[in-house]
DNA sequence: CCAACTGCGACCGTTCTAGTCCGAGTTTAG
DNA sequence: CTAAACTCGGACTAGAACGGTCGCAGTTGG
């Protein structure tokens, strides 16, 4: 609960490695985990979602690898964890296999959806700049 | 991520069950679970935990049953989540296992820190008084 | 004494996640 | 044109966490 998974985790410190990079330059993946400490294989996972949903690019080749797509103040933790851990959802009553309560739509839905929309955007608040 | 434990929804839900209860009286594990529609077995684990815990008060025997300890306002979100989640903890890098990083102790824990001890401030300015 | 309840621990099945492996497509260097 | 270095994407395995169930011991009221 209100824990990031690893792959959030990998994915904000690979951000924060890639900010500060001169703007013609790019790291590959493989420099990033060595640098990071990293799993090997995890890492390219990780940059290959963050580049399909935008927040890097990449270029192949020889001489390719990552760097950020926008300014690092642009990108939000928020845009980040969504992206690597999917869309959050605070309770798991939606799969539409449980109904909860058939009282309405869960006495405590409202309330708790409120909660949510507080904690992301705490997360929005929050880009890689600060980091 | 930012996702609840069906144990922590439980516990809201039943919390706000027990709520609006006169003061003599109390409600079974059994009736509560009938009434909200939670798996039969499963609602007396999360009581016995949230009653170890002190947020709700247990009378044995046979007119038995559960009541909240202290006044609903008194009981934070935060509280029953800590309770039936475990201590949250944003990123799995404490176990010890792996040092993320060997440059200091990981570059983005401290606002990552911070991050999450606004979160929790969030959780904890709810009450079960409010759901 | 009996019935109904809490309390607590042990026990499975399932689902999610982390991590690995492999093949295909792409670009640059020589 | 060939080879090397890199990205891309899916498939696959192992492990942990979670939800859920069962059973027994202790306790209280009729």
């Amino acid at each position: 609960m209100i824990r990031l998974s690893r792959k959030s985790d990998y994915g904000l410190v690979a951000l924060k490695a890639l900010r500060g990079l001169e703007p013609g330059d790019a790291l590959s993946a493989r420099e990033l985990a060595a640098q990071l400490g990293l799993p090997g294989d995890m890492t390219p996972k990780v940059l290959a979602r963050l580049a399909q949903a935008g927040l890097v690019e990449s270029s192949m080749g020889k001489a390719g690898g990552y760097r950020l797509a926008r300014a690092a103040g642009d990108i939000s933790v928020a845009e980040v964890v969504r992206v690597l851990d999917g869309e959050p959802g605070l309770a798991p009553c939606r799969e539409g296999i449980l109904e909860c309560n058939r009282i309405e739509t869960c006495d405590i839905k409202h309330p708790l959806d409120n909660l949510h929309q507080e904690v992301m955007r705490v997360l929005q608040g929050m880009s890689i700049a600060q980091l």
